[in-house]
DNA sequence: TCTTGACCTGGAGTGAACTCCAGATTGTAG
DNA sequence: CTACAATCTGGAGTTCACTCCAGGTCAAGA
């Protein structure tokens, strides 16, 4: 598979993805004779995992570090999981807070349903 | 209040709280003589409300544009209901979609912890 | 009064994560 | 073979949300 359509299936702009590649978040690719690269679908579950990691919010450098410590073998394993544990903290952490905010959001929503026409609160 | 305080009170550092001066999201102060910024106590209750947004992922532009209803009065309360009810979804939606890598995460810990020691997983 | 710390402005600089561009190849449909 | 679409590289540009800086004014304690 090209790059297009890897890019067409996985909704990351060609750039992107070539930037991903540049920064180690992909890794450097096999070329077809022509120089273009040429992905296998096993890139997928790459780039769906990344794309989790990304949605909950690890910033790109803690998942080159990820990368990083996948491309180094097994051996890295315990580091690896030690990582996903930290972070699945932070989303839990995330996750109360926004649902915190929510019931915020809610009263701020009814209190302007009480109000409108004559209201003033922030 | 001055800004040194407002600052050490609310963890907004005293550079950002200019700046969202600058871009609207705070109003232009009231000055003492000395062209200091007096702040008093309501405030809070309005960066605390920022806040909120900003947790819940609301781009300044928006908040902005939610500042500027305020400003205008009480007959923009429907449009900020509006505003509010929209980026109210955004933040459930974003929920359900933390919620769901939450599982996966799970789930790939879970993979590691079974296979520490001669693994082979993404 | 002197000094030190807080505050002022306008504007430049930063880091993250892309996004775009020029100029050169390569692939493919007619 | 021709034309045009897709790809390549290296590097510059963009957006967001701050953050820092220079050069100056103001204030509060010893």
């Amino acid at each position: 598979m090209k790059i297009g359509e890897l890019s067409r299936r996985t909704g990351l702009s060609i750039d992107t993805i070539r930037y991903y590649e540049r920064i180690g978040l992909l890794p450097k690719q096999r070329r077809a004779a022509s120089g273009h690269r040429d992905y296998d679908s096993d890139i997928f579950t790459w780039i769906g995992f990344l794309g989790r990691l990304k949605t909950t919010g690890m910033p790109l450098s803690e998942m080159i570090t990820y990368a990083r410590l996948r491309a180094a073998g097994a051996h890295t394993a315990p580091e690896r999981k030690a990582l996903l544990e930290r972070h699945r903290e932070l989303v839990r952490a995330h996750i109360a807070e926004l649902t915190a905010c929510l019931t915020v959001l809610d009263d701020k929503i009814a209190g302007y349903a009480g109000s409108i026409g004559q209201e003033k609160t922030p």
